[in-house]
DNA sequence: TAGGAAAACGCAAAAGTGTTGCGTTAATTA
DNA sequence: TAATTAACGCAACACTTTTGCGTTTTCCTA
């Protein structure tokens, strides 16, 4: 898509192929994706260092950030084009983990608000993490769990 | 320390001398412990397969709990040994990471709120992560950024 | 639009993190 | 003290991520 190709070219990343798909496969995706789950998508057509030098460009350049997921494997999802520039990422938003699919996903920022902090801190950036089960796993059965 | 051992013994899990001192460890360090600061603690003598099955029989008495880390290592933080124990971790805190010195320190409860969520999703947990500079980076050089 | 510079690519190898199997040693229980 | 159980060390393995290098593609500018 022609969208795509602009977003890459103003974010400073070469145009292949790849890269404007995979940019693609990110406006798609609901999820944060996993490099196993992005090597599936191309139907493992690419080679995954490939993939890794390209999550790494698109984070760095402000395109992508990591999200965090329980089993310690990376995540990525879309940044607000907005507001992310090259190292200037700025996402103070929650992340959502689905105990039954794994799936992780972003809240907007009206989800969830924090109060107030206090310590020795300075905050520059959070993240809040919620746990739990999400609309499609919860609709599909019944959980008897605390 | 008989502390220690009183503890090691109330979780269920065996006295051996390198038990005891991690948990002393744990007891006298105030940012959460990669494997391999623990490794180092231990001027490398204990053998690192130990430290992991010691730390995943911690976790799962209710000893210790995983803390976010920014780079996907797995870090552990004591618990508030009142409230955990075997199975049933209850800690709805946050944490703090430090973008200068990478230290993860766990945060008491007052010191933040969350104050709502909205959602189709269930949440049965959270973790708040703040990001920012901790009290000794932030007393020792000035940051100028955002 | 041709040609040189820079970025991206594939392949192979290595580094890093965490796990498993197994025989031995140490701790617990009776 | 003897039997049972847990912890330990070592080696090997599995998996994730990074690095080196030569080749190909994209970019930029003359
Ligand atoms: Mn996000
Ligand atoms: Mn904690
Ligand atoms: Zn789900
Ligand atoms: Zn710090």
């Amino acid at each position: 898509m022609k969208k795509h190709k602009e977003i890459l070219s103003r974010f400073g990343i070469n145009k292949t192929q790849f890269r404007i798909d995979l940019l693609s496969l990110f406006f798609d995706c609901k999820s944060a994706l996993t490099i196993h789950e992005i090597f599936e998508r191309f139907n493992k057509k690419i080679n995954k260092v490939t993939i890794y030098r390209a999550l790494k460009s698109f984070e760095q350049k402000g395109l992508i950030h990591q999200v965090p997921d329980k089993n310690n494997l990376k995540k990525y999802s879309l940044c607000n084009l907005d507001t992310c520039s090259p190292d200037l990422h700025n996402h103070q938003h929650g992340h959502f983990i689905c105990y039954s699919c794994d799936q992780t996903f972003c809240l907007d920022d009206s989800t969830v608000k924090i109060l107030k902090t206090s310590s020795g801190h300075i905050v520059k950036n959070y993240n809040l993490i919620l746990e739990g089960y999400c609309t499609d796993c919860n609709s599909s059965q019944t959980i008897s769990q605390n």
